[in-house]
RNA sequence: CGGGGCGUGGCGCAGUCUGGUAGCGCGCCUGCUUUGGGAGCAGGAUGUCGCAGGUUCAAAUCCUGCCGCCCCGACCA
């Protein structure tokens, strides 16, 4: 049994927040106690931390297990050959950590699993009698990314549980996909979040249809909209927008004029400075695709989404799109002979898609491929030629709904689960082929879900807490409740207290005794800071009097009990908060 | 990788500009007192000043290189 005195625990709390943490979840976990940073973006969790984390993983279990999912464990440390197999060792880039062997064998800390999976699959399951089948783990992943920060929210090190299903066709596979997302839904529901599931984009990952699981904070790193009206809710990357893609209206064309703009580059220079709205203004965002350049033209006030330029061009056009990007310095000043921040389509040489919002615009103003000049009155058609139109831009609050036409409401999220539906992607190229009634040779067809539990613990702080700490829900909490011992050193009050202890712990209430001879203001610092639920009081003027105070976390106010009261009110409060969710 | 900031005891920081005994608060140890919101008094321990090299009689401080961390951006299941 862990240490649940805490005159023998390992709880170093602080006073001060630490130097380096930014939000508060980073900040709270920190002066709590329950994590603490070992290299960037890599954490060590501490006893209290740990069985929160543990916490996570049981609820996760028990719905996993629920929806029919077997657990397993796969290396942490896979063989090069089978990403080579899936093509990931090229294409996954500097995130995937590789290592070497002493005989210069090639090898990658796991960031995911698809690739072990298959293999452990392909081995062992040769019949569609053997399908469907679902896989998951637990496990620590390792990803190197580019910029660990905010705690556990983005570490490179970190807990997370991924199932894998294997379906004999498309139709059972969403059969499984669906099963999942239902599991999911319980999930975040038992842990208490305030969240969305969204469509989004499949990423490096692939596949066709995609969701995540958002939890709604401010801190949040993504972007999610959500349809007032039909419930359509996905990540601004993917997020589908209605736009009436009206032409122009009959106004007289003016003609165009070259003005000075200098040092303008930026479109809210550009419009101070010739006193105009942004809306007036069209900027001019040159791609650079795999061989090719692309300009893109949006209004002034709108974002480029680059995840639907490259779907459009891959799906509407010849140029091979690669891993599209905005094209370097060097590039775009070689394109339009003019330095980064005056580029225009007027005389451009590469092909030129427009955003949907740029249609009905007439004598708009662009950078004129020349250093600190613009162009006025410029006029698509008359002073240059568009590919295309298409809808190429990030949507945003207020925005119609690609659905329904509804207004779309914008919120920050947290990314704690994502569902995919493979398809044959990873089975085809491993050959993970099952042998169907006809005898014929099938790929598998798969899915995978991911779900970040050390970032879980993470999003349930930026959700539940206050000026004093943290507030755990009850399910998540490393321990159900507190003893404060305001005076260890009374006799009376010490009998109660561990007359209280026992028969909690025996009634299955994980509890801590603050029995350590330290300041009140420290304990009940403490107490408030590491966020358990419910904290009993027991002082020595109370317990002359008979009595005992009971004190919820997230409630303001405190009870007073008579001795008797304690106990039985402790565990109904327990089991009442662990049956309700 | 680009821009900015930082690196001094366990934590938070001052000292660096203008080179000359390494400091403060918290924490820690000992003792006494104290006990309903981070207790008081007294005593005490703890530093390769990120690393390496250079300048100098003398370097936390000046110079060069490297490493690490944080923030913004690019990037990202």
């Amino acid at each position: 049994m862990s240490p649940m005195r805490l005159s023998q625990a390992f709880l170093p709390t602080r006073k001060e927040d630490p130097a380096d943490a930014e939000v508060v979840s980073h900040r709270l976990l920190v002066r709590a106690g329950y994590i603490r940073m070992i290299a960037r973006g890599i954490y060590t969790f501490l006893p209290l931390g740990w069985r929160s984390v543990r916490k996570i993983e049981a609820v996760v279990r028990e719905e996993m297990d629920r929806a029919g999912a077997l657990e397993i464990m796969m290396p942490a440390v896979q063989p090069a050959e089978l990403w080579e197999e899936s093509g990931r060792w090229d294409e996954y880039g500097p995130e995937l950590l590789r290592l070497t062997d002493r005989k210069g064998a090639d090898f990658c800390v796991g960031p995911t699993h698809e690739e072990v999976v298959t293999d452990l699959v392909r081995g062992d399951i040769k019949s569609y009698k053997q399908l469907p089948i679902n896989l998951y783990q637990i496990q620590t992943k390792f990803r190197d990314e580019v910029r660990p920060r905010f705690g556990l929210m983005r570490g490179r090190e970190f807990v997370m549980k991924d199932a894998y299903s294997f379906d004999v066709d498309i139709e059972s596979a969403e059969t499984s996909y669906q099963a999942m997302f239902d599991a999911y839904h319980r999930i975040f529901q038992r842990l208490g979040f305030e969240y969305r599931a969204v469509e989004a984009d499949t990423g490096n990952i692939g596949g066709s249809t995609s969701h995540e699981f958002q939890v709604l904070a401010d801190t949040g790193e993504d972007e999610i909209v959500s349809c007032s009206q039909c419930g359509y809710a996905a990540n601004v990357e993917k997020a589908e927008i209605r736009v009436d893609a009206t032409d122009r209206e009959d106004v007289e064309l003016h003609p165009t004029e070259k003005v000075p703009t200098p040092n303008a580059s930026s479109i809210s220079d550009v419009a101070a400075f010739l006193d105009k709205a942004p809306q007036e203004i069209v900027k001019t965002l040159i791609f650079q695709a795999e061989e090719t350049l692309v300009a893109v033209l949006l209004r002034g006030d709108h974002d480029a989404n680059p995840i639907k330029i490259a779907t459009y061009l891959r799906d509407h056009t010849d140029i091979e799109v690669g891993d599209l990007h905005l094209a370097t310095d060097a590039a775009i000043t070689k394109a339009t002979n003019a330095p980064v921040g005056f580029a225009g389509p007027v005389g451009l040489s590469i092909p030129v898609f427009a955003d949907l919002a740029i249609r009905p615009l007439a004598n708009f103003t662009v950078g004129a491929n020349e250093a600190d000049t613009h162009l006025l009155n410029v006029n698509y058609d008359r002073d240059f030629q568009v590919t295309a139109f298409a809808d190429l831009r990030l949507a945003r609050e207020g925005d119609a709904c690609g659905r329904c036409g509804g207004a779309l409401t914008s919120h920050r999220g947290i990314e704690v689960g994502h569902v995919f539906l493979l398809g044959d992607k990873y089975s085809r190229s491993m050959e993970a082929h099952f042998l169907d009634q006809n005898g014929r040779h099938q790929p598998m067809q798969m899915g995978c879900y991911g779900i970040g539990v050390t970032r879980i613990l993470a999003a349930v702080v930026e959700q539940n807490h206050d000026d004093d700490g943290i507030i755990w829900p009850m399910a998540i909490a490393p321990y159900h409740a507190i003893l404060t011992v305001l005076h260890p050193d009374n006799e009376d009050v010490m009998a109660i207290a561990n007359d209280y202890y026992q028969q909690l712990q025996d009634a299955g209430v994980e509890v801590l005794l603050d029995d350590r001879n330290a300041g009140i203001g420290a304990k009940f610092k403490d107490a408030d800071l590491i966020g358990i639920p419910l904290r009993v009081t027991l002082g020595a003027r109370g317990v002359k009097e008979g009595q005992a105070e009971l004190k919820l976390r997230h409630a303001p106010d405190k009870e007073f009990l008579s001795i008797d009261d304690v106990v039985p009110r402790v565990i109904d409060e327990v089991h009442s908060a662990l049956h309700k969710s």
